[in-house]
DNA sequence: ATAATATTTAGATAGATATCTAAATGTTAT
DNA sequence: ATAACATTTAGATATCTATCTAAATATTAT
């Protein structure tokens, strides 16, 4: 993980959008997919990497694997950020 | 500009390391390339870049071109989070 | 067991980007 | 006006990455 890993995955537009979508609670691959034009495999892959940025969280269920968001990596950014903004 | 832009700008560490160097005060090109090992041309382009995402101004003195930071473009990263941690 | 469903992995490709060298632009000093 | 200095721009190249198709893995239902 890390600062570096953590902005390179929410540098790019359909993971914000993915991430923006499990805002309202744990999605399946398969949900998630459904909003995108894209492939499963693609989806898959910008799963990954969420996943490895720590940015999201997956369980599996059965068939189905379950993606929900991890709120403690938005910290480090939030960290990152207000060390230039001085928090207020 | 827009999140896009300013995302992209700050997932390059060398950008990062630009924007670090600038907390301490506005610098000109030459002495923040004095901290890197690239050619002046590649910090020419990380300052383009960082720049056109808003996140450093530039004053042209004589000579010299002065960069420094812009804090009002942090500011959109920061509702980006906050809308996912809940600013708490 | 076999078929159907959900998701990932492998391998390929096209487009983006970080970096370089060389040349261009603009400013100050001689 | 010419030289020296500061920075950018142009063009080239190598690496990275988003995407695709096809195949693999894993689970559930028949």
């Amino acid at each position: 993980m890390g600062i570096q890993q953590t902005l390179k995955a929410i540098s790019d537009p359909s993971r914000r959008e993915i991430l923006d979508l499990l805002k309202s609670g744990e999605k399946t691959a398969g949900e998630i997919g459904q909003h995108f034009e894209a492939t499963g495999a693609t989806i898959s892959h910008h799963l990954s990497v969420l996943k490895n940025a720590g940015l999201i969280l997956d369980e599996k269920k059965g068939k189905y694997i379950y993606y929900e968001l991890n709120m403690t990596v938005f910290e480090e950014i939030l960290s990152w950020i207000t060390a230039f903004t001085g928090g207020d």
